[in-house]
DNA sequence: TATGCGTTAGTGAATACTAACAAACGCAAC
DNA sequence: GTTGCGTTTGTTAGTATTCACTAACGCATA
């Protein structure tokens, strides 16, 4: 899967758990070590700084992202490809609630120049992926083509991220892939030519 | 304007403008002290605890976000309306660019529970301002009514939190007022009826 | 015997916050 | 006008706690 060994993996999976419930401020060596059940020095034995473990956050949700975002094929028409890769990320939130603290929250990592730089990346690559789609929609005459891709773009991420927001404040209490279906059908009648 | 002294007033900018620099980690009192230019104790005078000043951001922002929405008259048809919303929402962070990193996000306060409910009651009252445009809208013919105003709401909203997220990220490097007017363009385009 | 992975005990720096004191100011009495 | 006094708002010096991180050591396994 990646190239982390196991215990680095807990920590990394375990660190997602801790900013979820307590934010940022709620990421401590010592919340990490009596999380996992090991003592605070133990941690150093896999990661040679807190930082080093944050970095290894990103760069487990840039693949996780990435490993999703590769299940696309190009066959569908754009709809179908949207639908299935919003639906993709869904599902991955439903198995994983405490992703969603840390992949639409950019700002956490924003202060630090070092994070920011790859949470930036990110960014960008997931949303010149569907700008793309939709262009080829818009080519094919699958997407209206009166509206330039970048805003269309912009409207499926936004209501996505805003979705999923409102899901992690409200402690994940309402049926996230029957709003998210109910926002896809919206979608739909808003991007048929 | 509010019932804060001049003092407490500085305190509240000071950190707002802390949290859009360096993170909520960045929010302390020897930080808060130094921007203003006196020492730590002095800034207990002014209030009770460093929970006590988020408090008053918090209220602040509420504040000024209803003294916003309040200037909107019912005269308009419902796209000016939004329009005016949002441009009267994109011109207060113009002029204080670090209202941005604090307003769009909730999560820095989430994990403290005394936090967290003012800024749900906030976010819930803008939503619903905004669903009862858009169901006024559709009454009157102005907005499609093959959608529910939710979702509509849903997609405004997350649009526009996501462009001002992106400006904030990218540390205010592109015209946000321009990039806003797009938006809207492609807002309009797809409310028609 | 070397290596990996854990422990205990400790570091200095930063955290929110407090106690005690001092300067500045308004204001009423003389 | 000046004296005296209380309030406000600042100071210096300190608290206990928590932070990321280190040194030295133990122990099991290859």
């Amino acid at each position: 899967m990646n190239n982390y060994t196991e215990r680095q993996n807990q920590i990394i999976q375990e660190s997602i758990q801790l900013i979820a419930d307590k934010g940022i401020q709620g990421l401590t060596i010592k919340n990490i070590s009596k999380a996992i059940g090991i003592t605070e020095p133990a941690i150093y034995r896999h990661f040679e700084s807190k930082n080093d473990i944050i970095l290894a956050i990103i760069s487990t949700m840039k693949e996780s992202t990435a490993e999703e975002l590769s299940h696309i094929d190009d066959e569908n028409p754009t709809l179908e490809k949207i639908k299935k890769m919003i639906q993709g990320h869904t599902n991955r939130f439903i198995k994983n609630p405490s992703l969603t603290a840390i992949i639409f929250s950019e700002e956490i990592f924003n202060n630090n120049s070092i994070l920011a730089k790859p949470i930036r990346m990110m960014m960008k690559m997931n949303q010149n992926k569907l700008i793309t789609m939709i262009e080829k929609g818009q080519v094919s005459g699958d997407v209206r083509s009166d509206i330039q891709a970048e805003q269309i773009s912009l409207m499926v991420i936004g209501s996505f991220r805003f979705l999923v927001s409102k899901w992690h404040i409200m402690n994940f209490d309402f049926d996230l892939k029957k709003e998210v279906n109910e926002m896809l059908d919206a979608i739909e009648k808003v991007l048929e030519v």
